[in-house]
DNA sequence: TCATTACTCCTTTTT
DNA sequence: GGAGTAATGA
């Protein structure tokens, strides 16, 4: 016996994926072959006959990552495939399993998945219905203390009473509850109900539980170290019966501890699940080794670790990871995109490269960067396709249709287009609703016949309704693509837009138009409402060379032979607030997450700090993160500042680090203090310079972005830059090194 | 009813 | 520097 899927994996490897009955645990550093062990497990399980597709659950934490195992389990197993249906994230198999028995939790299988703005509009009206000050207790708040208690698996009467840890708590567990009505009388639930409510059901009946039970002969999880107390007692419940269950995870890159991630759930693996076996997978075939030198010299800085040593399976050193000090983060920008600049002048194709950013407002400089310097990117993850405005009304009335006691969905298109149905008018109808304690739509109905509103309003609010109606009674009589063309005709909406003559409406009804396009690989208008709340993403395309322009949390699980990652300073990596709120544990947290992003890098690694940020607007010094100088100084190269104003004075440095953070003297002094700068304050820095350019000279334009210079008069020079030849004031030019 | 403006408080990371 | 909101005016 020796199928293809053996091939090639290493004894520990090959071990993970033998080992087939009984819980176990696998530790897979970064870059181990994680994916390749999972799919050959499976592939095997399969294989030999042990179980059927449809009788594995495999969870996965992104999206992607199921798609990606579905494919590549596909290629061994073949149309077997098709019979997998319980791989796939958390969230989905929860909201299938919820779908399926939804009757027992009071909800109705259509309920709809409401996201973070409907979740906070929900609190706001209960916050409102029993008078709580909105300024001394954000919905935001709320907000998170009852997704606290869900991740945790605790519905509103679980939640003990006397657990006084934080203020306002008895406050929090009156909102939950109002919360939770609210919900099931929207007939909606969140996202933590896609995980709480399965538990509540297979916790109470225990015939389903049973069921399932023999369902899941075999159980895969993805990402362990990631999942939460709810997911693990739903783990937990569903594998008592066959114990086959298989974790695979990094402690070192756990990095979702704000979610309600436990890192507990794989420390005390061994414990909880009896005569478990533990295999480690220690041998990275991803990076070079000074990439994987530093990994390892910052990660030892964590004391709560399981223990695992990467050894690099790469002959190669590599190059060295280099770490750059710029004057600010601006000019970070600028040498990022000079750096790939080598890289597209070495034809590379740029999907192997990634810029990775500790939060995403420090996205913009980069965007607006590359944007200047015709650099492809595109942004993963980033601002969402379906959060966009137009994406979110067009669903809204998708949702309203089917759904239409939707309340949310029925006040943010009640007025979109204009109607003439305000403010004042839906005060009214939500009057008259709560009065009856009905829906929206269903008091709509009634008070058309009534004198409760003005007579145009009632008109009006009168053929809104019937236009709902119309679409409501298609819904079954055509295909759901052409109903969603009827109904942006039929509304007004498309034509909204169309007689909008603002920069960005043009683009707005291209969105809509690749949604419907969107529409055609689905089945039916509630499968593709499912698509959208669980799947906020869309889909890259993959054959375009583009840098990746993202989180280091979307990062996790991709590697990229170069990769970026700026912004190496106290107080955005690590995070301050992640420091503020959870002190050391929060560090260690972040440690893990400069791990995560230095494993990414295949064979080039750049790190770098800007000395000068914009704070929220305002000019803000920052000094290099301590991530840097706990990387081992044999891996790293250190560079100099880029900046005109400050080139060869060197800041970041092993050997004078903690001294410079103890000093108090600050990088405008210091340059000050040696002459670069006069007194000068920063927002004059950018235009101080006088130039002296020359033909053939290369200069750089806010603007325009690079050019060479063709000819000068006096101080209008004339360049051609990438969009063309332009003539510009000296003063708005940058001297830049020829080569 | 809707558009404009002044003013507030921000920002971590995502299914 | 920006999004969301409350207050003001047309």
């Amino acid at each position: 016996m020796n199928p293809n899927y053996f091939s090639d994996l290493n004894v520990q490897q090959k071990d993970a994926v033998m080992h087939t009955e009984g819980p176990l645990l696998i530790l897979a550093g970064a870059g181990t072959g994680k994916t390749r062990v999972l799919t050959s497990r499976l592939a095997h399980i399969i294989d030999q006959k042990k179980a059927f597709p449809s009788n594995i659950l495999a969870v996965t934490f992104t999206n992607k990552a199921a798609k990606e195992m579905q494919v590549r389990i596909g290629n061994i197993i073949g149309s077997a495939i098709e019979g997998m249906n319980w791989l796939g994230t958390f969230h989905s198999i929860g909201a299938k399993l919820l779908r399926m028995h939804a009757e027992e939790v009071d909800l109705k299988s259509d309920f709809t998945i409401l996201d973070t703005d409907d979740q906070l509009k929900v609190i706001k009206e209960v916050i409102k219905s029993i008078n709580i000050d909105e300024k001394r207790f954000p919905p935001r708040y709320f907000l998170s203390q009852i997704e606290n208690w869900k991740n945790k698996g605790l519905p509103p009467e679980k939640v003990a009473k006397n657990e006084l840890d934080m203020i306002g708590h008895e406050k929090s567990i009156d909102v939950y509850d109002k919360y939770q009505n609210r919900l099931s009388r929207l007939n909606s639930a969140d996202f933590g109900d896609l995980l709480l409510l399965p538990l509540e059901l297979l916790q109470k009946n225990e015939s389903l539980l049973n069921k399932y039970q023999r369902i899941f002969s075999y159980i895969l999880v993805d990402e362990y170290q990631d999942t939460n107390s709810v997911q693990y007692l739903l783990l937990k419940l569903l594998s008592q019966r066959s114990l086959n269950i298989a974790c695979v995870g990094d402690d070192d890159q756990s990095i979702y501890g704000w979610r309600g991630a436990d890192v507990n759930n794989i420390l005390n693996f061994e414990r909880d699940f009896r005569g478990a076996k533990i295999i480690r997978l220690e041998k990275n075939y991803r990076s070079t080794k000074n990439i994987l030198g530093a990994a390892r010299s910052l990660i030892s800085n964590n004391k709560d670790r399981l223990g695992k040593e990467l050894s690099s399976y790469k002959e190669d050193d590599g190059d060295k990871v280099k770490i750059n000090s710029v004057w600010s983060a601006d000019d970070e920008a600028r040498l990022v995109s000079d750096e790939i600049d080598k890289i597209i002048s070495k034809k590379e194709n740029l999907n192997n490269t990634a810029v990775l950013v500790r939060a995403s407002f420090q996205m913009r400089e980069f965007e607006d960067r590359f944007i200047i310097n015709s650099i492809p990117y595109r942004v993963v993850g980033g601002p969402r396709f379906y959060e966009r405005q137009e994406i979110r009304d067009v669903i809204a009335y998708l949702q309203l249709v089917a759904n239409p006691n939707h309340d949310l969905k029925f006040e943010r298109i009640i007025n979109t287009p204009r109607r003439g149905l305000g403010d004042t008018t839906l005060r009214k109808i939500n009057d008259a609703a709560r009065r009856d304690d009905i829906s929206l739509y269903d008091i709509s109905k009634k008070i058309v016949h009534t004198d409760e509103l003005g007579g145009t309003a009632r008109v009006k609010l009168k053929s809104f309704i019937s236009m709902i109606d119309s679409w409501r009674e298609k819904v079954n009589k055509i295909d759901h693509i052409t109903l969603t063309e009827l109904i942006l005709e039929d509304s007004g909406y498309i034509a909204m837009w169309e007689n909008e003559k603002t920069p960005n409406s043009e683009s707005r009804i291209e969105n809509i138009k690749e949604l419907i396009g969107q529409l055609s690989e689905f089945q039916s208008l509630s499968e593709f409402l499912d698509h959208v709340s669980l799947v906020m993403d869309v889909e890259n395309d993959e054959n375009s060379s583009k840098v990746s322009l993202m989180t280091l949390h979307s990062a996790k699980g991709l590697e990229f032979d170069y990769v970026f990652i700026p912004g190496m300073e106290e107080g955005v990596f690590p995070n301050q607030r992640s420091l503020d709120e959870k002190g050391n544990s929060g560090l260690e947290e972040e440690r893990r997450l400069a791990h995560v992003g230095i494993t990414r890098a295949k064979k080039y690694l750049f790190l770098s700090h800007a000395q000068n940020r914009r704070v929220y607007g305002n000019w803000t010094q920052s000094i290099p993160s301590r991530f840097l100088s706990e990387i081992a100084p044999e891996f790293i190269e250190q560079e100099m500042i880029y900046s005109d104003y400050t080139q060869g004075y060197p800041s970041f440095s092993h050997t004078n680090y903690n001294q410079k953070n103890n000093n108090s003297q600050t990088a405008l002094e210091r340059l000050q203090a040696i002459g670069y700068l006069d007194n000068l304050e920063y927002d004059d820095l950018s235009f101080s310079q006088e130039i002296n350019v020359k033909p053939n000279q290369r200069v750089f334009h806010t603007k325009f972005g690079y050019g060479t210079v063709i000819d000068c008069d006096n101080d209008r020079i004339e360049v051609e830059f990438k969009t063309g030849k332009k003539i510009v004031l000296a003063s708005y030019l940058e001297l830049v090194n020829n080569d």
